[in-house]
DNA sequence: CTTTGGCTATTCAATAGCGAATAGATCGAT
DNA sequence: ATCGATCTATTCGCTATTGAATAGCCAAAG
């Protein structure tokens, strides 16, 4: 029989590419990967990574066990959530992800209501637009918008995010009002990088370039405080723009599809009293926040 | 996050009724087991035992996570099974398991022959009558006489075992010879205890008591010696008898079933070398047996 | 009524596993 | 060519975990 703990680096050193990495994502030391690695290997028999200079790369029978060792890590989590869902004090910490615009606008002042009623409850808040998952336990609940796709995860659709142009007042002074959605087209624009979306506009009727965004990078926050700063015309969340008085409107009726905001937890964790109160909080408080 | 060792202890626990015994199982000791499910519990937050004077007895809670514990077991013996697999060297130890019987009166002339061929490999041999898990790994390979029922074992069906009633030189020179099937009834027999089967001998005609058996034990060894003490009458594998110089075969023609002999092993194992080689030596060695 | 044998939990010396620091090696950039 | 960043594996104190021994408890047996 071999050591179970030492699966655990297996699995992160093969997910991560190197006993560095896999030291950084578990919380140790990168001689700890590396020696659990080697004493796996030795107590399997099993040859398990290539060992590069630039870290280690599986094995063909590495590959494979990879697969089992996977599915001993579903099985843990499945221990890990079924505990949780046992739980019935209400004192304790919850863990919730939000992509990083919805943590900075929005969690903070929700959050902030739901500890107003339950003191004892501690919220860690992670803030990425990564896909934090929530069946491997990397946050309890999550706050997204998209639609998850697992079976397993229990979604709550809250409300609904109107996208409108919008510009700082300076900027508007300065350049101009644009009172159709074609004069869009003549400002310079801010938007995304990597995600940018040319094919929903192209299909309204847009010809957008991806020239036409000046200012353009994944971090929706860089992208409001461009705007802000006045480098040309964004798009945002309306109920955004009308918190901050720096913003103003464009009110173009662009008819850009609206983002849904789902809250997210699985569904063996509905039974946790603590993790059902956040849950419903959240729910709560998204859904009046729709309601105004 | 939860220690994934702990789990081995809590299931050891669990599955023995006191930390004591799971320690004797696990090979370890007993405040060793006891700290391991103190701290699981910790970590997961959740009362697996309640703890008696007589040892521990899972909660409704400890139950459920039991249940989920089994399953990273078998998560963690398909790791263990597929490595095993793995294996192309012949040098090693292979686990083979079998009947107090067999092991003793077949086993021994048949590793010695396999060793002869290959002197690396290392042979452990488990005499059980209680069926050994090769699923769980508790051997590799397993000689039966019965069919195996879990359907990702590979079983070959090597040859059967014809039983015959005989009693001691001695006993008979004594007591007389029985002629005629009937005659047994008014023999004291040798037989099973609680594994004794009267269905069988009654559905042909005998109506045989448990009374007539006045040797009763589960071990087939423990009665071969009694009838080569002179007991009285046994039921008794052929092969040995014909061996043995001091049993004499009574020719009755009873048509008792013959008992069958499989050689089991799990399919993922079958690529390993060392497996491989012992399994077919086997194989090889009993239906050489058979054929003489 | 004591003894025996089972169990759990605790104590404490010994040891096994840990992380910081380091060596060695390679790549890319200056 | 040299520096710096990246990786693995090793060394070396230190801490955390281990097992033997023990205390305490109870039930069944003498």
């Amino acid at each position: 029989m071999f050591d179970w703990t030492l699966v655990r680096s297996f699995l992160a050193a093969a997910e991560a590419g190197s006993s560095a990495a896999a030291a950084r994502n578990l919380g140790t030391s990168q001689p700890t990967v590396s020696r659990h690695v080697a004493e796996l290997e030795r107590q399997l028999g099993v040859t398990l990574f290539d060992r590069r200079r630039d870290g280690l790369v599986p094995t063909e029978k590495g590959l494979d066990l990879l697969e089992q060792a996977r599915a001993m890590r579903e099985a843990a989590d499945g221990i890990s959530r079924r505990a949780e869902g046992m739980h019935d004090d209400l004192a304790g910490t919850v863990r919730v992800t939000a992509s990083e615009i919805i943590a900075v606008e929005y969690m903070p002042r929700a959050l902030a209501c739901i500890r107003a009623e339950h003191p004892q409850l501690t919220v860690e808040l992670v803030a990425s637009n990564a896909a934090v998952d929530v069946t491997r336990r990397e946050a309890d609940i999550a706050v997204r918008m998209f639609e998850p796709r697992q079976p397993d995860l229990v979604a709550r659709r809250v409300m609904e995010f109107e996208i409108v142009p919008c510009a700082s007042r300076a900027y508007l002074e300065r350049a101009g009002r644009p009172m159709h959605p074609r004069d869009l087209l003549d400002h310079p624009l801010v938007g995304q990088d990597l995600d940018l979306d040319l094919a929903t506009p192209r299909s309204m009727g847009f010809p957008l370039q991806r020239d036409h965004f000046v200012f353009r990078s994944d971090s929706l926050l860089a992208g409001i405080a461009a705007v802000r700063a006045g480098i040309g015309v964004g798009f945002v969340q309306r109920r955004i723009v009308e918190r901050d008085p720096e913003l103003e409107l464009l009110d173009l009726k662009l008819g850009l599809p609206s983002l849904p905001l789902y809250v997210v937890t699985h569904g063996e964790m509905r039974t946790s009293r603590r993790l059902r109160t956040v849950f419903d909080g959240l729910v709560a408080w998204f859904e009046e926040l729709a309601a105004t």
